[in-house]
DNA sequence: GCAGGGCCATACCGCGGGTATGTCATATGA
DNA sequence: TCATATGACATACCCGCGGTATGGCCCTGC
């Protein structure tokens, strides 16, 4: 019957809960299969051990993050505000202590940073990696080898959630962040700038 | 005697090695022991757990980043030069196979995100910061909040470093991530520009 | 109506982190 | 000089937990 595909989801559920709250390696199979109302005996029907688990635990997490950031980015309009809405709500999503935790802090450990940038590629990051392209494209950026500068970004935009998100005043921090992260666009903005005004 | 300092020094290298090769989960403490000619009881006598002497071999990693960055950026000369200088040996310290996961891809797992900031305020991150307070109070950088710009630029590089020791050409996208961080440094470097070009 | 397979529970194994205890050397002191 | 103490380890053991093996139950198809 159908009852097997609510089971695999409750085991997810519970899985991305667990490990957000105690951690891979804090959490046993036994809590996450006793939270789902199950034994490790169905856990281990559906997933082949504690690591295929997690990686169930991640994409859940991560369709749901690609469904708000589709949301957001696959509208019409100017690309350059669509791409800053997107910038506003990823922030948002890195404030979610399952995207903190089980996506930024503990994948490149568990699943190993090889695996971890390949799923990343088909999650958030692949989302990332469009609009910058997008933006190169439509010369709102200064022409950069996309994949490094997508990295680059990625990489900015995950600190600064981590940031805001370890702060002891989130809402101060938030702000700053949100300030350098325009900055940052501002300044990724228009080549020609570079030469006018940096030149050494 | 003295020999106890050199047995604790053994575990703590046989520690970076291993965590290095074979993750701070894959690794067992007997393994880590024997290579270091003991056996747990040692191990036990001078660290506290696997946790503790994670730590340890953080810090001893850590400890040959912040010399190896400080010899190059606590220089005399033009400053903007010097933290251009900083950046590259950054890079490099960022293709070291112990940096890439004990500090960067293991740590905020293992010891929590937390305790990992903490300490890394006291290490690179410490240094990173310092950088970027210079570059702001020198005028060289527009004035931001120097804390959330720092932790952004940190992301930054650790994130393009991160790509370029996971690239199948190296050498091709270490080239492009240069490109890209100078692009970055570049577009933070002067207020003006943001106004007299970037006006919407 | 029974043979097979999906779905799940129960029982068990073994690795490995952690602990308890033992041993030996040196240091201390009466 | 010998008893006591302490530091630096080794040895032996415990047990939690990931993984496996096995068994039972129910549905489906022939």
């Amino acid at each position: 019957m159908e009852n097997t595909e609510s089971t695999r989801q409750a085991l997810v559920k519970s899985a991305v809960v667990l490990f957000t709250k105690r951690g891979y390696a804090g959490t046993s199979l036994d809590e996450i299969a006793k939270r789902a109302r199950v034994t490790k005996g169905a856990l281990y029907h559906h997933f082949n051990g504690k690591q295929a688990l997690f990686e169930a635990a991640f994409e859940d997490v991560e369709s749901q993050v690609v469904r708000r950031l589709s949301a957001v980015l696959f509208t019409t309009g100017h690309i350059w505000e669509t791409v800053q809405a997107g910038l506003g709500e990823f922030l948002q999503v890195c404030l979610e202590p399952s995207y903190q935790r089980i996506v930024v802090h503990e994948a490149p450990a568990v699943m190993g940073w090889e695996r971890w940038r390949e799923a990343e590629e088909r999650y958030t990051f692949g989302v990332i990696r469009e609009a910058v392209q997008a933006l190169v494209e439509a010369g709102e950026f200064t022409p950069l080898p996309v994949e490094a500068l997508a990295h680059v970004v990625y990489g900015a935009l995950s600190a600064g959630a981590s940031t805001i998100a370890g702060s002891a005043q989130p809402k101060r921090t938030s702000a700053e962040v949100g300030q350098v992260v325009d900055a940052v666009m501002q300044g990724l903005r228009v080549a020609a700038c570079a030469g006018s005004c940096g030149g050494d």
